[in-house]
DNA sequence: TTGTAAGCGTTATCAT
DNA sequence: ATGATAACGCTTACAA
């Protein structure tokens, strides 16, 4: 009628505990909260556990508890180097933590993340690291009404679903043309592929200084829903060129995307700075090694990712942490490409650097 | 005593057999196997369970079934774009089927590797990928007295544990070299970075070929365990000057270091081709944008992670693959970088393209 | 601090 | 094709 007993290979708990002497539950205890378990017995499961080579069973675990030890993590991207940054960092602060990762992509679609949101939620998860505010309402309700931490990672903004880590790509991208500006440069292009949430936001961020400096000119802005890629950056640059020729600088709002403008300037015979100035975002490694080398924003994108996992870690286990949302900020990394001429010295030095709220 | 009893607020699989007015054990099987169901009762149970939004609880299957419907995944880096492409592919596979993807990193150790590879087992996955053919005697006796299907990834060689796609990097190396001497350079150095098995086996490629045409010069060779870099690029370039500053061409292991090359060539005003040609390693998207346009390997890194998780997906559900073993090979995007004068018009064409066994 | 009893939600086994 | 029953291995709730 049943099913046939135990299989003899596997080490359970029960084997544990018969070995140390003890009751089930007190084996269990010692796995979970050691300091409930007196010391006698606490050497005694424990070597017991050792000799039987004993691993808990994870599925027999999250049943009977009836929660996991699962970190979801909802990124739009694997082939961006700016999200393997990010997932890094949330690998390295969850190895050697109880918790295991399971991760899912959204390829930059909020139904598809809020698809993969009612998933994970139904196999209860420990905690959850979602990428951007930009979530469905639907998402967001059901972020909302779930009782695991959250954090949302890559940029900051009002009403948090619980906790945030990142920084403003509006004030990045601000910050950045203020150093243009500062440089000398007028007619400032905006290059942008993808234009997902957060270049939309870079986006904002330069077209309001544009628009303060009295300088935004729609023929100075180009944009393309491809994925950013060097290739594209040349075409990209080609493009603005044609609409307008007597551009002095671009603001890429990636830096593979800068890369590429750089290389089609090569090939144009286009002086960089001299006569064409490059700034990208989130300083990838090679924009330093590049020559001339690129000036770019950085982001601190292994600190977003670890910095995550850590604070959904410190929550998970009932710990507050010190502040629910936290600005990583950015760093113009003024470099040669945007090295200017300085032609009207009535520029105003702009502090490039700090927080993103530091306006 | 016990516990309290069910809250009432989740689905089981229960509630949904009593509303479709079949036992629990038909309604299971319904989710599993349809086909084992009468049509009849396949509708009432289906629409039962749309009705009552019915989500099946993993973790009891998976006790109750002793399996899970798990593939472990186990990579050297997740920085690294090579491993990105390959895990893009792996997701590609898996998303829409009923398995979910673990992710673990070993940072190029092979002790790493070996203690996850314990900690996955231990939870029955379904399927495991690991990345190349160096595992610890211990890894390698463990991923054998499983039972779960394995594919190797990244590379192949003799004795598979199960299956395996890659291609021989071995000969990749010898192709490009081939490329180089067809071209009329002579004096062609290897610049390698991180040097992994399989750096050290384009190495062993690049060092076969050369002795093979008597121009091995250990003088040409210059590597370090450094992670690859634009930045590392460069620097072996500044050494291998040093050390050969005859030399007239280079073979990257890896295509940032081929770009720092570029970089530093572009710094020290040594022409490329006509001065230095470069050739890379993986084809990354950069290469074909270059100034000049970078000569490369292609591999092809999102095929293997996508048909590894299918062939891994097939014989999970019990289906054998056509062919344990999948030869993905590589092909030589000759591009400017690597345009040579035809120095010797007597070196023979050699056909850089082609299955990685098809000597 | 420790133990007893019951239950977590599903599937394997055997029988019809 | 369908169902009754027991079992998967662990933890919660409560009592001692």
């Amino acid at each position: 009628m049943g099913r046939k007993r135990t299989k003899p290979g596997k080490v359970r708990l029960a084997e544990v505990a018969m070995l140390a002497g003890v009751s089930p539950i007190t084996a269990s205890r010692f796995f979970r909260t050691p300091e409930a378990v007196s010391v006698a017995k606490r050497v005694r499961v424990e070597s017991a556990a050792e000799e039987l080579g004993y691993i808990p069973n994870l599925a027999a675990r999250a049943l009977a508890s009836q929660r996991t030890e699962v970190i979801g993590v909802l990124i739009p991207s694997l082939t961006n180097n700016v999200f393997s940054d990010v997932l890094r960092g949330i690998y390295d602060a969850v190895d050697g933590t109880r918790y295991s990762i399971q991760l899912a992509n959204t390829r930059y679609s909020i139904l598809q993340e809020e698809k993969l949101l009612r998933l994970f939620l139904a196999q209860r998860p420990a905690g959850l690291i979602v990428t951007g505010i930009d979530q469905t309402a639907e998402s967001r309700s059901m972020m909302e009404s779930v009782d695991c931490p959250i954090v949302q990672v890559m940029e900051i903004g009002p009403n948090p679903v619980d906790m945030m880590i990142g920084f403003s790509h509006y004030e990045a991208a601000r910050a950045a043309i203020s150093h243009l500006l500062a440089q000398g440069f007028r007619r400032i292009g905006f290059l942008g592929a993808r234009m997902d949430p957060r270049v939309q936001r870079r986006f904002e961020g330069y077209e309001a200084i544009m628009k303060e400096a009295a300088l935004l000119d729609p023929q100075l802005v180009v944009t393309t829903t491809l994925p950013s890629s060097v290739t594209v950056g040349g075409a990209l640059l080609t493009d603005l060129l044609s609409k307008a020729p007597d551009a002095d600088a671009v603001f890429c709002a990636n830096d593979d995307v800068a890369l590429g403008v750089l290389f089609e300037c090569q090939r144009l015979r286009i002086g960089v700075p001299n006569e064409m100035a490059i700034v990208g975002f989130n300083d990838l490694e090679f924009m330093a090694a590049a020559v001339p080398t690129l000036t770019s924003v950085r982001t601190n994108r292994f600190e977003m990712g670890r910095d995550a996992a850590t604070m959904l870690v410190e929550r998970i286990e009932g710990r507050q942490p010190l502040e629910p949302i936290v600005d990583l900020g950015f760093k113009v990394m003024e470099r040669q490409s945007s090295l200017g001429r300085n032609r009207e010295a009535s520029i105003r030095k702009i502090s490039v650097t700090g927080a993103s709220g530091s306006k």
